[in-house]
DNA sequence: TTCCAGAGTATTGTATACAATTAAATTGCC
DNA sequence: GGCAATTTAATTGTATACAATACTCTGGAA
């Protein structure tokens, strides 16, 4: 009879990253508390200060977000005065996401704001550098495994 | 006038873990749609494999997760046959999660599966260790920065 | 015994995620 | 030029997360 080995909550990589993926988004939560930003609104924010206007579209490329997320989280920050969202008019089914003058100018206070509380978590461009180095690494094979699954589909649908 | 130091969505470690965390999760998705699990589902259920029953509190503690998330997720699994929901008698407050024989039935032939899905990515001991040996460092510092804030609340509320 | 502070769970409200579908605009191809 | 295939956003439906609140129960103090 084949022995089946047990799987344990605290030895999951998954898990760690969970975990940490949670603790990292309350963290970012409190630090843009003053700005009022969700972490996935501040990260949308950092993608559009680096290279402001783009479509949702490639935002999402950025972001690893589709239109399902991203639709409404864009419509909470124009509310909230940090986006405006304009149809193209090269192409009508583009939605062109700008700046405003307020994000424009709040950028350097954000930026120094996480600078500042980035620097009390105490961590070392090493230690920053390594643990990216391997998260850069499993990223790869889980998208190797999905991609398979994804190819594996498509030559199923060819029969 | 003091330079602002730039924030790159790609040289953020919170990013790499956010992505990882949301590939992950699509992978056990799919690892584990013969079971009809999600990734939060199946992490509830690691859980109570090791230890049923367990309360929600209990359940909550080692998940990281308040009952706001875990009783409409128990509730789901119940309905799912999974799990069964029983009042506790000794204590009327609490909520004591048992599994079902269904659940006590499959667990191995889950374990067996997700073994077979975790073999194709190919990830050796050592570099799952090292990541999350490398994880529960930052998750701690991560603790240590909202444990000051917390504590640093508590002492506002003295004033 | 009665009252109350605290514990445990559920509920409410807001914000993600993402699969699947819809709708509109554009591109390719004839 | 006309139309099918594709592209792009938005919408719909389901499932997390989590803060804040409500509710019930328990144990202890007066």
């Amino acid at each position: 009879m084949p022995k089946v080995t047990p799987i344990l909550l605290d030895e999951q990589l998954c898990f760690s990253i969970y975990s940490a993926s949670k603790k990292f988004n309350h963290f970012y939560q409190s630090a843009l508390a003053p700005f009022g930003l969700t972490y996935p609104q501040y990260i949308a924010m950092l993608v559009l200060w680096e290279d402001a206007p783009l479509t949702v579209h490639q935002l999402g490329e950025r972001l690893e977000l589709d239109s399902g997320t991203l639709t409404p989280l864009l419509k909470r920050l124009e509310k909230q005065g940090w986006v405006e969202r304009v149809r193209s008019r090269t192409d009508e089914r583009q939605v062109l996401i700008h700046l405003t003058e307020m994000a424009t100018a709040k950028r350097d206070e954000v930026y120094t704001r996480i600078g500042q509380c980035q620097t009390l978590l105490g961590m070392s461009d090493d230690e920053i550098d390594d643990t990216m180095r391997e998260l850069v690494t499993i990223k790869s094979q889980l998208d190797v495994v999905s991609n398979q699954r994804k190819i594996a589909k498509e030559v199923d649908k060819e029969l």
